[in-house]
RNA sequence: GGGAGCAUAGCUCAGUUGGUUUAGAGCAUCUGCUUUACACGCAGAGGGUCCGCGGUUCGAACCCGUGUGCUCCCACCA
């Protein structure tokens, strides 16, 4: 059969794709071996997969396909998240340009159109999940809203209220004007801006209520606010204000009066010293209002516009008002000076606006008595996050001052919060309403209505690990939640730590009394080559599928975990999945060679010949095969997933590729050995499986190019790691640097490839070189291998180690080259030897060092004398 | 304001409890090559004050202090 001049991606990866499902690879049911799960992190049902999604899922499947080839019953659960503000605000947009509006349909109407919308745009991820290869089990896919999740959520929900975990109250919380509904702390982004601190003069008032002359000044961020003011504070030590106590003030443009009162909050060396308090809509006036029971005026509705407690401005936005205000204030006589201030400013993390601080009765989860297994776990060892160093103390700082958690969500997209209210404003909650029928028989159930809020997105996928097994939903004699729980490792983003991980700790270690995973892999975030942050707006996020229409998903997966050092952030370029692709390519061309041998079979010969040195080669490259598997091993122990690659990619490329195959490469239209050729293509098979979990396609469709196999790669299980002879590799290392310092000096000389030379090796070691002497015949175009023990006359001398090489040919030599080259290599030797022996002659280092340090000084001593006798033999013989 | 991390070749990073040569890899760069697997390639080369300064030690890229520069997280000063 002919082969394509190069690998041709989009024949192969569908092909396996379907083999490997149709064949049930990825399905896992619990037997005897033991599990190796993962939950995937559900990405949210209305996006796409992004860099970051697919830097996620890469990792999980290397991991997941590693276990599933070492004898584990791997599973890995994929699904999706409901993303109640993001996907309710694409279904809000979506309505809106049909010309519908949410607010003109009822609620069972727009949960229609949401469902609708999931399943258009919920294939979508699952459909770039597939196209990447991840190995995951489809038959256990998981959606936070299916009827047993749903149930799940409202069941938890009601079993922490009932621990009196869960309450209801009016707090200052955090509201988002746009998507209208609270949010959690979490939820909010600061950033710095500059904005503008005004100086406001405030009129005091006379003893009989009328407007003084004098006034006091204030400075503020947000003039708009100022008709929510019912008190002016002062720091109480502050002698500029000693007079006014007892006193008031009047809010300017609507001239209400206001107290003034004494805290020793304010700093009197900040702005004016004087502070305008407005409980409504600041976090720390709101506390101060609480301590001098101050009276509360909201004068903004739940869009961010003005209210009619406002007075004035009604209905008009708050930023737009601000200017408004700002303008008749400075009319009015009231702005003394504007100056510019940097600030921070809370951003709703899903709708980008500036966020409102906001009293309001909302649900909220007491998170003190949560957060302490929670914390446990990690600082005890028994969940390990990677890399550790980086996040155990921003872990640990969070969990040691975490705050109630807002859990209601103005929206409908979402668990409906299930608690009921009568007409007198009393709180029933329950599972169902049936439930509450049955234990409350003198209600009126007609009369009772549902909280219209629903949960927030977290609520429920803190229960992810857990409930993709049923495990909240259905407690009692679950196999598979004994069987797969706790799952072996979250792979995940660091930006979700709080959201998402903290909390499945949380969860887990309160319904399950387990740890939920033993390892958490924090991958770092995408950016592009300049290391600016992918976006939109920036347009420097590529498009998954196209990229792997491209290149194919296995050099988007090579592209992306080479350039992936873990924990770090990755710079993502292009050049990288060139560099993927170059890599398959590879592996397919020493496929076509190998391949070339198999069709002149009939020249195949049964046994090996001493001459032909192959026993040498194949017993090099069996060790060093030995020797890399037992390395990346580690690295896979450490999550080191990027440096495996490295390692495995220089075993493939350079080991077989540049040294073995050319080692055993037999001249053109030769026979090769049987044994050499069947000894090539399970070490082929060998390297293919090393390499699959990293790009399974091309190594599932080399294996079974290689030979007929009815098994697939995909399920073939490692062998054991053999130890790796120590001294086979070294004698492997010295042929390679006798190969390439001989290649440098033809290169130096200026020989053409085809011109042959006569080469002499002068050596006490002939025992060495006898066995791989025709390798060497090969890697140098030599026609004849010599032994010698005198100078030669006229040859390139080349030293390597303690043995000297002389290259012999009818080219006229330019000796001074040679020369230039080992007096450089003197020198360094000789500054090396006297750092050693420097180091040697110190009195408190013999002293004070460990032994095998000292030996292997000595040994250096030994090695650079005769390197110099060797360099200075040969100088003497030019 | 509090805390964490980082700084090694042009770029991205390794460098294991301080001693495995006078610091490594990949990519990029340069030189040579139509060598019958592969130019998406082959062979070779150049390239570093291990951020500055001070200290500990027989010995420091590695430990300590300090300075500088980045990055991130947390925090209710208008």
């Amino acid at each position: 059969m002919e082969l394509s001049k190069n690998y041709i991606h989009t024949a192969t990866e569908d092909k396996w794709y379907k083999h490997w499902i149709n064949k049930r690879y990825f399905n896992s049911t619990p037997d005897d071996r033991p599990s190796f799960t993962i939950v995937i992190p559900p990405p949210n049902v209305t996006g796409v997969l992004h860099m970051g999604h697919t830097l996620n899922e890469t990792v999980q499947d290397i991991l997941v396909r590693k276990a599933r080839m070492s004898g584990f019953n791997a599973c890995w659960v994929p699904g999706s998240d409901h993303a109640s503000i993001a996907t309710e605000a694409k279904v809000v947009q979506m309505l809106k340009e049909k010309g519908i509006d949410k607010n003109n349909l009822r609620r069972e109407e727009f949960l229609k159109y949401a469902f609708e919308w999931k399943e258009k745009y919920g294939g979508i991820i699952y459909n770039q999940i597939e196209r990447l290869g991840c190995s995951v089990d489809w038959d256990r896919v998981t959606f936070t809203m299916d009827d047993h999740y749903y149930k799940a959520v409202i069941k938890v929900f009601v079993d922490l209220y009932k621990k009196g975990l869960v309450y209801r109250g009016a707090r200052m919380i955090n509201w988002d004007p746009s998507a209208k509904t609270a949010l959690s702390d979490e939820e909010v982004e600061f950033k710095d801006v500059t904005g503008k601190l005004y100086h406001l003069r405030y009129f005091l008032s006379e003893e009989d209520g009328t407007t003084s002359d004098n006034c006091i000044t204030i400075a503020t961020q947000r003039p708009e606010t100022i008709m929510g003011d019912t008190a002016i504070c002062v720091n109480p030590n502050d002698e500029r204000f000693a007079n006014l106590k007892g006193k008031f003030a009047f809010v300017p443009l609507i001239n209400r009066r206001i107290p003034i009162i004494f805290d020793e909050y304010v700093d009197p060396t900040f702005g004016t010293g004087a502070l305008k308090v407005t409980p409504a809509h600041d976090i720390n006036d709101y506390n101060l209002g609480l301590k001098h029971n101050l009276e509360v005026v909201d004068t903004l509705n739940e869009d961010g516009t003005l209210s009619k407690a406002a007075q004035i401005y009604i209905g008009e936005d708050r930023f737009t008002a601000r200017k408004m205000i700002i303008a008749e204030l400075e009319e009015k006589g009231h702005l003394l000076k504007e100056e510019e201030y940097s600030t921070r400013l809370g951003y709703s993390q899903r709708s980008g606006v500036v966020v409102e601080p906001r009293i309001s009765t909302q649900w909220f989860l007491k998170m003190k008595d949560m957060a302490e297994p929670a914390l446990k776990a990690v600082v005890e060892g028994d969940i390990n996050i990677h890399p550790g160093d980086k996040f155990l103390a921003t872990y640990k700082y969070w969990l040691e001052n975490v705050k109630d958690w807002c859990i209601s969500r103005q929206l409908w997209w979402g668990q409906q919060i299930p608690a009921w209210y009568d007409d007198k404003g009393n709180v029933y909650v329950a599972e169902t309403l049936e439930e509450l029928k049955s234990n409350h028989s003198e209600l009126l159930i007609d009369s009772l209505t549902q909280d219209v809020d629903v949960l927030d997105t977290w609520f429920s996928s803190w229960l992810w690990p857990m409930e993709v097994f049923n495990g909240i939903s259905s407690p009692t004699n679950n196999k598979e939640l004994d069987y797969y729980y706790p799952s072996a490792v979250l792979v995940t983003g660091q930006d979700i730590i709080f959201f998402w991980v903290a909390r499945m700790i949380m969860a887990g270690m309160h319904y399950e009394q387990k740890k939920p995973f033993s390892d958490v892999y924090f991958t770092g975030m995408v950016r592009d080559k300049q290391g600016r942050k992918m976006s939109k707006q920036l347009g420097n996020s590529p498009d998954l599928l196209e990229l792997i229409d491209k290149y194919g998903a296995d050099a988007v997966r090579f592209g992306i975990m080479i350039s992936s050092p873990a924990g770090n952030d990755l710079l993502f370029d292009e050049s990288s999945l060139e560099q993927g692709r170059n890599f398959y390519n590879k592996l397919w061309n020493a496929l076509k060679l190998i391949k070339m041998w198999e069709e002149r079979k009939s020249a195949i010969e049964p046994n090996i010949t001493a001459e032909s040195n192959n026993t040498f080669a194949i017993s090099w490259f069996e060790n060093r095969l030995n020797q890399v598997r037992s390395e990346v091993e580690v690295m896979y122990s450490q999550f080191k997933l990027s440096e495996a690659l490295k390692t495995i990619y220089s075993l493939i490329w350079d080991d077989f590729c540049s040294w073995y195959l050319e080692w055993v490469k037999p001249g053109f239209e030769q026979p090769i050995e049987a044994i050499v050729y069947n000894k090539t293509i399970q070490f082929f098979e060998d390297l293919m499986q090393l390499l699959h979990p990293f790009m399974p396609f091309i190594t599932e469709e080399i294996y079974h190019m290689l030979q007929n196999r009815e098994d697939d790669l995909c399920v073939k299980q490692f062998g054991e790691i053999k130890s790796a002879n120590q001294s086979i590799l070294k004698e492997g290392e010295l042929l390679k640097n006798v190969i390439s310092a001989l290649r440098d000096a033809r290169n130096k000389n200026q020989f053409k490839p085809k011109e042959t030379i006569r080469l002499h090796i002068d050596t006490e070691n002939k025992s060495i070189f006898r066995p791989i002497e025709n390798i060497l015949i090969k890697q140098i175009n030599a026609e004849s291998i010599a032994y010698t023990n005198g100078v030669m006359q006229g040859a390139i001398i080349v030293a390597v180690e303690k043995d000297k090489f002389y290259i012999e040919s009818e080219k006229k030599i330019d000796s001074a080259l040679t020369k230039d080259d080992l007096l450089k290599d003197l020198e360094h030797q000789k500054g090396f030897l006297e750092s050693v022996l420097k180091k040697l002659s110190n009195e408190r280092f013999v002293a004070n060092a460990k032994p095998e340090v000292i030996n292997l000084e000595k040994k250096k001593q030994e090695d650079a004398e005769a390197r110099i006798k060797t360099i200075e033999e040969s100088l003497a013989g030019l």
